[in-house]
DNA sequence: CGAATGCTTCGACTAAGATCGAAGTATGAA
DNA sequence: TTCATACTTCGATCTTAGTCGAAGCATTCG
């Protein structure tokens, strides 16, 4: 009767709180056992499984079995965009969950989003890399020059195996705290394993945010000038 | 206690079939009345208006009172961005409210996403501008060259009013059918303006779908070159 | 082999909210 | 003023689904 695809039931999927915070805690790119998900939603083990089971069903999250641990994760890139659109719309009205405290300042400097660095210096690094003409628009959104893989690979970003997958190596991100575009797909990926094995950067535990170290940001700004 | 912005709000507003079929209704850029949501969504008028009553509350939408009529749309450009984000998920997950029909292709040529053109023809169109160098990628998204704002003038759409306003004039759309980008922003919203003013294109009644004249073909596909 | 941990399934309870009939308000037309 | 149209508000009903206790599998460890 109707077209167009069905918004209505991912809608629902991330309409019930104790999904959303549990999708919330998976934004920070590692994967959760029901366990720790429940505790992020402060459910009950029971209540968790259950919501999980509708998320798989909707195609939102996907699970690994290891041992008698099951881990939980966003299943694709287009998941982490779609929930980082909305969170976007939400911060722009205020509908914020928490009281603004002392890790809010943290999250807007730097945060993974998913698998890849957001905030003020994810839209950086985007902004430095087209800049220098290492990035371009292209038909297929973003695309990386002669010039920025030759950069890319002096870095020691394996290019080649970015390239064999059928992910999309660039991709803009719509970051919800500095309202403008960062770099996300499987270079944006790339670069925040590079930052993090380098020792630059660390996860901050429970938190989206990203901490960077005295030598991670003197190197972040010789890398990424402004 | 959570940190980040609230997406659950949001999504139990999106998540509810009857609303979500009103937004999906408003996708098409007309503004509606009471009435013909409820029509839309299948509904009576006394459930929309309280449907209607939270989607303004959440600032989905917003309404103008003329006369005894009352003309809900979507607020602003971003609830477009986000609402096709979520339907680029759901159709690759198959999951469509529409049995294919005859209706499809149209939809998947040309269709208004909002306020601009999307479907092939949107495609088609960013991808000319680029390739022509009239659209560039720079730090904040996407701008117009001076090429392309001499461009964009020769066709007779006012650069300087498009400037004036504080929206952006140019924006990425992810479209849920070609799974690449479009032109969004006030841009975009100009040119679909001009190929309807041109009577190079129509608007189809009760659907998103947009359909091209024979002059229009032609005049589309010398505008923007494959 | 127990015992313990991690998780799922089942069943019952409960609360939130979608729905519509009926009544009320506002605007416009006759 | 009177009637009609467009819409909102109120109130009652009823379904859906989120919740957790209890019990049941599966895996690992001692």
């Amino acid at each position: 009767m109707k077209e167009g695809p069905d918004i209505a039931l991912i809608g629902s999927l991330i309409g019930d709180p104790a999904r959303a915070n549990m999708l919330t805690a998976l934004m920070g790119g590692r994967a959760l056992t029901p366990t720790e998900l429940a505790a992020h939603a402060g459910i009950t083990l029971q209540t968790a499984s259950s919501h999980l089971a509708k998320l798989e069903a909707g195609g939102l999250l996907t699970q690994r079995k290891q041992g008698r641990h099951r881990y939980y994760a966003l299943s694709e890139d287009e998941v982490g965009l779609m929930l980082e659109s909305i969170m976007g719309f939400a911060a722009s009205h205020g509908l914020t969950r928490h009281q603004p405290g002392p890790k809010d300042p943290a999250l807007r400097k730097a945060r993974v989003c998913y698998n890849h660095l957001a905030g003020d210096y994810g839209v950086r690094m985007l902004d430095s890399l087209v800049a220098a003409r290492q990035i371009v628009l292209t038909g297929e959104d973003l695309a990386l020059t002669d010039a920025g893989r030759a950069r890319v690979e002096a870095l020691g970003i394996d290019y080649a195996a970015l390239k064999k997958s059928r992910r999309p190596i660039c991709r803009t991100c719509l970051d919800w705290s500095e309202r403008r575009s960062h770099l996300a797909g499987s270079l944006g990926e790339a670069f925040l394993t590079l930052f993090i094995d380098k020792g630059w950067a660390n996860r901050e535990q429970n938190s989206r945010a990203i901490r960077f170290t005295d030598t991670g940001e003197k190197a972040f700004s010789e890398l990424f000038p402004q």
